[in-house]
DNA sequence: GCTTCATTTCGACATATATCGAAATAACTC
DNA sequence: GAGTTATTTCGATATATGTCGAAATGAAGC
């Protein structure tokens, strides 16, 4: 597996998107939105389906578009949520998986640097 | 699919997970643990790589090991952290992508997304 | 333009997190 | 047991997050 270098952004932005998801809330709502398929869901139906108020529920998915992982997208009066670019799911997969497995395959690193 | 249900505990545990790795210093902490390698690092030496203060550095590493993502044990004076049970994260990683892009895997459904 | 519906912003508050330095604890050495 | 080293706990403080209800905004219909 390449050693990537990993600068400061890519930590910043996967900070971000795991601070994101470290919510059971979040996580409920994307959760909903991944069922919902690519048609998505209302802000509406999606305080309904989880029990969050409204004001909540905006700030959750503020949080959770601002981090890439979902989209929002005006239909009429309401908002339609989405889950999103699974591009950036999978290399967040990929982060776990590369950051804290690297020591599951043989890696020939030679010691402290970066 | 197996479509687990995926109950509260579950929820909970992944939201900790995630959060605990919502975090620049952790993941970069996390970053110096899995370069180590099994062998682990004393907080001591985590501390002079990352620049984080000691007390802040046990903060981070309460949190990272109730998460189940790293492991603690002591070793004479000093406690030697390693990052942990890839099985956690390979879960937690299968969890991201299971829970996120259940809608990238073309079942029969095959609607385009975005 | 007023009304209705859907969502967001605002103001307020409670709780959680991040951070530090100093003091306390734990372990090893003598 | 005193001294040294490594880590944690404690107390303090700053900032961030979660939450709500009420008011404001945006969109559609009359």
């Amino acid at each position: 597996m390449e050693n990537k270098p990993l600068n400061i952004a890519d930590l910043t932005i996967a900070a971000a998107q795991f601070a994101a998801l470290g919510s059971e809330q979040r996580l409920a709502v994307l959760r909903c939105l991944v069922r919902a398929g690519p048609a998505g869901l209302s802000i509406g139906m999606l305080g309904e389906r989880t029990g969050i108020t409204g004001s909540t529920l905006t700030h959750h998915m503020k949080i959770l578009t601002s981090a890439g992982l979902v989209a929002q997208q005006r239909q009429g009066r309401s908002i339609i949520c989405a889950a999103v670019a699974f591009d950036d799911v999978q290399r967040l997969s990929a982060f776990l998986l590369n950051e804290c497995c690297a020591d599951a395959q043989p890696e020939k690193d030679g010691g402290p640097h970066g």
